[in-house]
DNA sequence: TGCCATACTGAGAACCGTTCTCAACACATC
DNA sequence: GATGTGTTGAGAACGGTTCTCAGTATGGCA
């Protein structure tokens, strides 16, 4: 097997999981997803929910974030490197490119001694909707 | 008052709290500093621990971290702005400071609409001491 | 100084997201 | 069909955090 295909058996429950997970773009949480999943699999259960996200992170074929002062982890079938954005107001989190000067990791390396540097970059503030919902006029 | 006082009473309790956080510089979860504080206030309770915590957070006056795969909030009493480095093996929490290139913020917003950006950068790797006790010889 | 309103505390219950347990089930192989 | 292995769903258990509430400390004021 290569790292793009799974060693799962890919049981109805889990094909749902991950048709939902490729279709979400917003990092749905996994109640979010065992909400959706269960629009096309009534019967299945949350526990089957969380192992099977459990098992595509484990394999690479999903993220899972956990953003500051959200309790729930959200889920990203966009396993490309990238960033991201989120609303301060009503948490949205949106996808994003900003990759770190060239150069910062190895720099960060060499003056801390740390071996096998990624990183996790996430931006924080206010989305256009809730901008314009907030102050449309000087406050 | 101003930015820098806190609204609230200087109870032993929080004078405790605030003293241990101060004295950290590893980050602490709230169930540590709940220990340490137990040191010198026998005793407290939990509740108080971490009402106080969020009271610190709320005020400006400690940071709390959320760091991937780690379930417990950890808290940080330097507020300087600052970025984080994260051993995957022990779970070090380390600060540094690795300031994004001029611009990239403003080249954010300007890209996607969002207002008063601010970011979160946590770099992920293994700590020296890991990595000398992981891999002394090729694998 | 004594009294009152207010704020704070600690024990424990409640809560929420997640993981675990286990009996029933599906599937492939013989 | 029998057998083994892996999967499922219900519910219990778990860990971190917040809430509730009766008791306590504090500060302001007569
Ligand atoms: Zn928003
Ligand atoms: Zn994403
Ligand atoms: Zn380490
Ligand atoms: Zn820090």
């Amino acid at each position: 097997m290569t790292a793009e295909t799974v060693d799962l058996r890919l049981t109805p429950q889990r094909r749902a999981v991950l048709d939902v997970l490729r279709a979400a773009t917003d990092h749905p949480t996994a109640a979010e997803v065992f909400d959706r999943v269960r629009r096309v699999q009534p019967g299945i259960g949350s526990a089957t929910v969380y192992r099977t996200l459990g098992r595509l992170v484990a394999a690479g074929q999903a993220l899972e974030l956990t953003l500051d002062g959200q309790p729930a982890a959200r889920f990203d079938a966009n396993t490309e490197r990238h960033d991201h954005l989120l609303c301060q107001s009503c948490g949205a989190a949106a996808d994003i490119h900003a990759p770190l000067a060239d150069g910062l990791l190895a720099d960060v390396a060499a003056r801390t001694g740390y071996a096998g540097l990624s990183y996790d970059l996430v931006f924080h503030g206010l989305c256009p909707a809730c901008r314009a919902s907030q102050a449309p006029s000087a406050p």
